[in-house]
DNA sequence: CTCATGATGTTATTTTATAACATCTCTGCG
DNA sequence: CGCAGAGATGTTATAAAATAACATCATGAG
């Protein structure tokens, strides 16, 4: 499965006003941000704004390459790590370490399980967090009296939507 | 956390006839792909013995060197990743996403659900096969009509014996 | 306003992975 | 055996992902 690279479209089967999604997203971003006395700058939003462009993981270069196409300038890679770097620390965005790439995280502020449902039809990932899932990972880790630190569950699939696409 | 570039010496911590481990997990290779008929070859078979220089994932090109040392001679990367791929294939090794690297599948032609914890500390990365973390996360799918194909859990944290040597 | 801290810019490099094509080497079959 | 063809390996080049080191800029506390 490949990153997508194509241009920042919302996802086809995505039955939701993104447009709304992505002003939740800052909003929520905004709002956390000021509480936590966290800079989000312009360069941090707009890039936060990019990961949002869908609900595909997109790569680090693919929002590179929207950041310069904005501008009309080439930035720097380090540029947009550094800003991701912030975003995920933040929680506002997740790393899909299967897809080297990232997704604006669901509901920031809240648990950061780091579940993901990643369909190879349409390439979203869906964000989850299920309990049971945290709890058998918790359990199983305790029984080898291993200390979980940062479970990471991303599951390759097909979505309801592909499937019923591809019956 | 680095990937264990360092030579490919057995886990400190490991309290176990390492050099018996290896010849297991070889033998069983060899049992496996004659009886699959697939050939793992003098070379495919020299980078499984690599990969399970230790229980620590090694990144490929670190691999590589180890050819490379061995041979007298650089070896090219691909010639590695094409190995990889086919003991990923054979269920032989597994890819650890969260690190791009590579292990010793723990039990070859067995379930191979992809279940990891990873440790901090030691870098080693045990290999679980839990039925409740599998169900937990195959009932999660179902619940939103996903249809899973390849679920993969990679949980950072410290291992019993680091905490130990850590208190 | 000033200064210290944190953010961004710039250039270069490292690490990880793949593409395209040539050559070799087994294995089955005549 | 010897040959054909598939699969394995070699070779060269390049793409993709990430980081290092250092300079400059911006912002907010004092």
């Amino acid at each position: 499965m490949s990153i997508d690279t194509a241009p920042p479209t919302p996802t086809p089967h995505a039955r939701h006003d993104h447009a709304h999604c992505v002003a939740d997203a800052l909003a929520r971003a905004d709002a956390l941000c000021a509480q936590r006395g966290a800079r989000l700058t312009t360069l941090r939003r707009r890039v936060l704004e990019l990961v949002w462009s869908s609900h595909r993981p997109r790569g680090a270069y693919a929002i590179l390459e929207d950041l310069s196409q904005q501008d009309g300038k080439s930035t720097a890679p380090l540029t947009v790590y550094r800003a991701l770097e912030f975003l995920v620390e933040q929680g506002l965005v997740h790393r899909i370490e299967s897809l080297n790439a990232y997704v604006g995280c669901a509901s920031p502020g809240a648990s950061h399980s780091g579940q993901f449902l990643v369909c190879e039809g349409c390439g979203d990932a869906a964000e989850i967090d299920d309990s049971s899932i945290r709890t058998a990972i918790e359990s199983a880790a305790i029984a080898r009296g291993f200390r979980v630190q940062r479970p990471t569950v991303e599951v390759r699939g097909v979505c309801k939507d592909c499937q019923e696409k591809h019956p």
